[in-house]
RNA sequence: GCGCCUGUGGCGAAAUUGGUAGACGCGCCAGACUUAGGAUCUGGUGUUGAGAGACGUGUAGGUUCGAGUCCUAUCAGGCGCACCA
């Protein structure tokens, strides 16, 4: 009988779910940690052996934390919203939620044979209108403050208003849009509309008309972080920037503590950098420049303000609202074609065609040191989105503005000493700068000759603004968060519109929750889907939905027909399983006093810029409004590495049937097709499964090697087109979810990308069946007695709970593993069957292979869970060696070893290597320099 | 272009503050046991050489008694950002 898996775990998934082994409460006596994995969107295709990677990865520290003592926090729901379960209702009329279902269903029974720790109870999904109550709470309480810059932290929006009609815009240093400068009279003269329109300027989540990533295909918008090279994230369909009134997330008032933030938190250097590019800091100045003949000022960003002198043009963004104000009446119809040109191009096109191009506006800017007449352009080479969307250009030091003036033929004028700039711009931040206009322009007080780049910047920074020409300023790379979608199947927004002004509905009168529609594709005017519901208006009086047609926009409202996107559900839903089923809060207080924060999240790194840029924001104001305890929402951060597929092939001879094994194809014309990898092991063919695989395969012949057709291999993405995916289940099925989550862990660093490859999956099989051989013979008898431990067995136990309790907190699951089998090695040949080693290595085991040792467990007499066991202390004295071996080196080169008892000093073993024959042969008569001797290592004798 | 990371046997990979490579597993070779099997067990396995030895961590230098590990340059692969002023 042996080892039965398939017996064993079903047995112990059972168990674990009548005992509720893994629920956990809130208990103050004992310490907490709260592990979590990012939540699976549940997709159609259900598991791949690639997705439980991390989820292995943090039940192991889970159940390490547990045995440890800890009150482990270890939840799983799902991120159901999202496109494909709607793309897939508008193809077959499948309402999204029954899919949806369907596919947690899948997802749940292929998770529970895996044989996770996770607390079922605490189970979320965001489209359960219980759990996107809090989302639609959080978006209001987001509607109803602005970021004070001064206090850095979120404040009502009456706090605001009320500043507003006391002292006008004066006192405000805020978070905005837009600059506003108004007088309190101003303020309090404005009608309701005028100040609700006003003050979108402000709050956090607002509406705002901008460009947009607009997707036909998909008939949505899109954040940046969803566009990958001009296509759509999902889909790959072509995106265009449109101009829509859209509601968005002011995460670039947190920019800078999002910044800062990243220096307190635990995660890799690569993740952290990729978000301080995203986030992409950039100190410089701002400068005001006037136009020549006009009334009219603009103001432009630079990092290099010491190149004020080099100025040779101005450019526009042709989105700038400046375009029209500046061009001159001759050269209007030139600067109309060229937007004209700009806006029909998609961002695709824009990237890929990166010829130079623009216009003259006819309009001359004034260098406000110099009064040099600049003449201003417009180009697409410079973006509406950041700085303020006008440039200065200093082609002597910036490679676009050098291509700029060599294609239209402007000035090039270098300022750095030797700097050639006859093929080239000069955009080192380094050297000396000269050619200061000392005498040419009288007005110049400035003189930058002399000083180096760093020097000349902060000289200019310095007269700059003590002369009233600009500020010194710091950009942000990050964008506002475009918040709406133009789908259904996403939550509702919580918002109503009286005289086309957006107002929330009562929190009270949360969640608002999805109408049911008749179709998921958008109206016929264009309006998102949610257009088709007909009980879609908001009831002021009685405060509740209403149909549509009742809207007689007095007492009942139409409601917004936008959704919110992906990222809203999964902003917070971390605080959301501290008290998953709380009706008053998001969170109570004592939930969230109690765990605080994640301990550690474990996810890809396909989250960097997205999920884990909005979830920060988001938990930061919670944090602001005394919600969230903590600042920062997951302390340590480990990212997985990808699993890719190993796909198989088959060579079949051109124009026949005919299959050739590997090592033989090179002497044939021969086809390479894919094959489906289940029908592979090692590599080897099986030949009755492949012919039953496809019917044209049925009466296929093979020409074998040694007897066996042999497949050849390529690692390539794991995906059902190439026949490589392998089900977890199918594994399971085979060697057990024990020998899975092993080989899982074995197969190399977590960190690292790596193919699925089952050919090492056997060792770690053959290592459980030799543990079960300790404790049971060939006939199934129990083996374990109670004898005394020996020395060796006591010192081999030891060395792996040592091993174990290093390397798990490091997440060095492969070289456990290792530990793991040297040791089984090591007491299976001292024949040990004694109780008290093997318990301690069952329990150092647990985390790893749950079911496994469960049963152990319990065949060991136990007749408690073994989760509830305790961690195992090593004791060093068990360590220690009688003899130690030192390696015995000449300049370095090691010539043998000798033996010296484990408390020989430094004296004697110096002396005994210089008086042995050995030594003697190499040192002959030569002076000996010195001696180094490395601890329980090295004698390396120099001359 | 900028930033970050990685290069070690036939393969996946180990290797404390620099301490004298290749743990563990796969594969391969040999042997044992077998009512032949893709089972189990034992031993071997970096390259080269009969051998002592020599050579070996992408490449070239450097620091050191000693370098996979530190420094400089360079090549290759991967990831992120990318007209960000």
């Amino acid at each position: 009988m042996g080892y039965n898996f398939n017996e064993i775990e079903q047995k112990w998934q059972q168990r674990w779910k009548e005992n509720k082994t893994y629920r956990v409460v809130e208990n103050v006596d004992k310490k907490k940690f709260y592990v979590l994995n990012m939540f699976p969107y549940p997709s159609g295709a259900g598991l791949h052996v690639g997705h439980p990677l991390g989820y292995i990865a943090s039940d192991i520290f889970a159940r390490y934390k547990r045995l440890q003592g800890f009150n482990v926090l270890n939840p799983m729901g799902y991120d159901a919203y999202g496109l494909p379960a709607e793309q897939y209702a508008i193809q077959t009329g499948q309402h999204p939620a029954i899919t949806t279902e369907q596919n947690i269903n899948r997802y749940r029974e292929q998770l529970d044979k895996i044989g996770f720790c996770f607390d079922w109870d605490r189970e979320i999904r965001t489209c359960d209108p219980e759990y996107y109550h809090w989302t639609q709470w959080a978006f209001i309480k987001m509607f109803n403050h602005y970021y004070d810059n001064n206090t850095k932290c979120c404040k009502p929006i009456e706090e605001l208003i009320e500043k507003l009609s006391k002292e006008g815009s004066a006192g405000i240093d805020a978070a905005c849009t837009q600059e506003v400068d108004i007088t309190a009279e101003e303020w309090n003269t404005m009608s309701e509309n005028e100040q609700q329109e006003l003050l979108m300027n402000w709050r956090i989540a607002f509406l705002n008309e901008t460009m947009v990533n607009w997707c036909p295909q998909l008939g949505t918008v899109l954040a940046n972080d969803e566009v990958v090279d001009g296509v759509s994230e999902r889909g790959g369909f072509p995106v265009v920037q449109k101009k829509m009134k859209q509601w968005c997330l002011r995460v670039s008032a947190y920019a800078q503590r999002l910044l800062d933030g990243l220096d307190k938190i635990n995660w890799t250097d690569s993740l952290k950098e990729t978000q301080r590019n995203w986030i992409g800091r950039s100190e410089g100045t701002e400068m005001q420049f006037h136009v020549k003949d006009s009334d009219v000022t603009f103001t432009i960003f630079t990092t290099r303000a010491d190149t004020i002198f080099g100025v040779t043009f101005m450019v526009l963004a042709p989105e700038s609202e400046l375009v029209a104000t500046l061009t001159t009446e001759e050269q209007r119809s030139a600067v109309e074609q060229y937007i004209d040109r700009t806006k029909k191009r998609t961002e695709r096109e824009r990237i890929i065609d990166r010829n130079v191009s623009g216009v003259f506006t006819g309009s001359y800017a004034i260098n406000p040191i110099t009064g040099e007449e600049i003449p201003v352009w417009v180009s697409d080479y410079v973006l509406s989105g950041y700085g303020t969307g006008a440039i200065m250009a200093v082609p002597a030091h910036d490679s676009r503005d050098y291509a700029f003036a060599k294609h239209f033929g402007i000035e090039i004028r270098p300022l750095i000493e030797g700097c050639d700039v006859t093929d080239e711009s000069f955009d080192a931040k380094e050297g000396i700068m000269t050619n200061s206009p000392t005498t040419a322009f009288a007005s110049c007080k400035l003189n930058l000759n002399g000083l180096t780049v760093k020097e000349a910047i902060a000289a200019t920074k310095k007269y700059v603004t003590e002369n009233g020409l600009g500020r010194v300023k710091v950009n942000y790379r990050l964008r506002d968060a475009i918040f709406s979608r133009q789908r259904y199947w996403g939550e509702p927004f919580p918002i109503y519109y009286k005289n086309g002004i957006p107002y929330p509905i009562p929190e009270e009168y949360l969640p608002l929750e999805l109408p049911e529609v008749e179709k998921f594709l958008p109206t016929e005017s264009g309006e998102p889907p949610l257009g088709h519901a007909k009980k879609w208006a908001w009831d002021t009086k009685n405060n509740c939905v209403t149909e549509k047609r009742n809207i007689d926009n007095t007492t009942i409202f139409p409601l917004e027909l936008n959704t919110m996107p992906g990222f809203a559900g999964s902003s917070a839903y971390y605080l959301r399983y501290m008290d998953p089923r709380n009706h008053q809060s998001l969170v109570s207080k004592e939930a969230d006093e109690y765990w605080q924060n994640v301990d550690l999240y474990v996810g890809g790194t396909e989250h960097a810029t997205g999920h884990l840029i909005y979830s920060r924001f988001w938990n930061m104001f919670l944090f602001d409004l005394g919600v969230s305890v903590k600042e920062e929402p997951f302390q340590k951060l480990v990212n997985q590495g990808m699993i890719q597929g190993r796909s198989n092939f088959v060579y079949r001879i051109k124009d026949t049937n005919k299959f050739i094994s590997l090592n033989l194809k090179n002497n044939y014309d021969v086809t390479p097709l894919h094959v489906d990898v289940n029908i592979v092991s090692n590599d080897i063919l099986d030949i009755d499964a492949f012919r039953a695989w496809r019917p044209e395969y049925s009466d296929a012949e093979f020409i074998l090697e040694n007897d066996k057709y042999i497949c050849g291999w390529a690692v390539e993405k794991m995906s059902k087109s190439m026949f490589n995916v392998v089900n977890p289940d199918t594994i399971i099925e085979k060697y057990g979810a024990d020998t899975l989550r092993l080989y899982e862990m074995f197969l190399g660093p977590l960190e690292q990308s790596k193919p699925w490859d089952t050919n090492g999956i056997d060792g770690c099989h053959r290592f459980l069946r030799k543990l079960w051989n300790m404790f049971y013979d060939k006939d199934d008898n129990f083996i374990v007695t109670d004898e005394e431990p020996t020395k060796e067995e006591l010192k081999s136990i030891h060395k792996l709970i040592k091993k174990t309790s290093e390397d798990i907190p490091v997440f060095s699951y492969n070289t456990t593993v290792s530990a793991f089998m040297i040791c089984t090695n090591e007491l299976s040949t001292l024949k040990c069957n004694k109780r008290s080693i093997l318990e301690q290595f069952v329990i150092v085991l647990a985390p790893f292979a749950p079911h496994i040792c469960e049963e152990l467990w319990e065949a060991l007499g136990h007749n408690t869970s073994v989760c509830d066991a305790q961690w195992p202390a090593y004791n060093e004295e068990y360590l220690k060696e009688d003899t130690i071996k030192y390696t015995i080196s000449f300049n370095g080169k090691a010539r043998f070893t000798m033996d010296f008892a484990a408390d020989a000093d430094r004296e004697y073993i110096e002396k005994s290597v210089l008086d042995d024959e050995n030594s003697k042969k190499y040192i002959e008569d030569k002076p000996i320099k010195k001696v180094i001797i490395v601890p329980k290592k090295i004698v390396n004798i120099v001359f």
